[in-house]
DNA sequence: CGTGGCATTGATGTGGCTCAACGATAGTGG
DNA sequence: CCACTATCGTTGAGCCACATCAATGCCACG
């Protein structure tokens, strides 16, 4: 059975707020479970009827139009709230990018939950405003930056975000980090085709900016380089 | 000095789960102030000093590159709450499209009320996930559709979004409203130029979708049409 | 009756998409 | 261990949607 005891994000995700007491009832509402890389956990317009957080792994939320194209929204690393409490149906589908594992519950019995521990709601609301603050910059890069300036973006961002899912001790971005997308799912963060995606990187591996020792490392050589690139 | 009595929005802002008293209180901290057409209340990159409901009007929330190009990432309207309270620099910069009134607090007052005001977080909380869901799936609109599907999404969304703000009693969207944005801001929306935008709108009119009475009328003639071309 | 700020329209250019072939890598089974 | 195969990534040629550049038109204003 889940224990929040030994559990790898007690102190990251929102459920740090919570003490021992109220982490027992939480736990009882609770159910581990894990999710192999490519599985979904949520679909686009299901009614929402689990929440998570998220332990271990990456996952992605997108939306498609109905011909097939795909937009990936957002990405979710450990520590991370997943799923839509309160009453609305999800809008996106979450799929794992790795193997993963999650801390799931019930929509209903989480709602009932955060509802008696308003400072659960708080963590929760800080972590929705990060989010949208987020999600906004990114309709920056997604409306008027070029194929360049969105890579450049796109790899100095992900030298910071995988800082934690990193086993690297220290602070700052990382020089050398792997990917846990394939081309594709590049193409659909930041909105262009895989073969775009691919002639970017050869490009920006030709000018010295990175190096490319396989097919999902990267490493930063010249990172103010990359940030003057970024638009 | 301003009277939540009298306040226009007073049962859709999230004010509305307050009962009289807390009401009270929080007029104490707030702070009515008129913004003209054009005039920005909150800059990108500004510590956050304030946050506010919005009374009348409609204002935008961009950001934009170095070198000048912009992209619009929210609208706000009547009843919307603006501005990033818990701590956190703001993210872009708010202006009004329209002349507009809020209802302003000093971030500190409002986070302070807030903190004990748990239902007031909640309705917070509520509105902040649905910003994002809209964030994101605007995000599909940017970085998938083509400039017809954008324009054709963009055209339905305003017709039920600006229900509010119009002066009509009934539900349900309208077949003809008054955008409360220039041909630039449309495209600082929708990721396009003006010239797109224009050519699009002259083309949605020649194949009888739409009609233009005015510059920033729009008359939906055909509204399934419309929605089949949303991709 | 100008005058200045939008909006439309046209001509041309180009960045990224499409289509197509090829190469590399990881996984599989003999 | 290696050949085989499926999947993923790279590279090239050509094209097209949208951007850019450049007039011209349309009101609303003084």
């Amino acid at each position: 059975m889940a224990s929040c005891d030994t559990c790898l994000v007690r102190n990251r995700a929102i459920c740090a707020v919570l003490d021992g007491d109220e982490l027992q009832s939480l736990n009882k509402i609770g159910r581990t479970r894990n999710i192999a890389a490519g599985e979904a956990l949520i679909w686009e317009g299901d009614d929402s009827l689990l929440v998570a957080n998220v332990m271990e792994g990456v996952l992605k939320l997108s939306t498609g139009t109905g011909d097939g194209r795909e937009q990936i929204v957002g990405i979710v690393y450990p520590a991370d709230f997943i799923g839509r409490p309160f009453g609305a149906r999800s809008q996106h589908t979450v799929t794992a990018l790795t193997d993963a594992r999650v801390c799931t519950f019930t929509r209903g019995d989480f709602d009932g939950f955060a509802r008696q521990h308003p400072e659960l709601e708080h963590k929760l609301l800080q972590r929705t405003l990060t989010e949208l603050d987020r999600a906004r910059h990114w309709m920056l890069l997604l409306g008027r930056k070029s194929a360049t300036e969105k890579m450049a973006t796109f790899l100095l961002e992900m030298s910071e975000r995988l800082v934690d899912a990193s086993c690297r001790a220290t602070d700052g971005p990382l020089d050398h980090f792997t990917l846990p997308f394939g081309r594709q799912q590049v193409a659909d963060i930041l909105g262009l085709t895989i073969e775009t995606v691919s002639r970017q990187l050869t490009r920006l591996k030709a000018d010295r900016f990175i190096d490319l020792p396989s097919r999902r490392d990267i490493v930063i050589l010249d990172r103010q380089g990359l940030a003057d690139l970024t638009g």
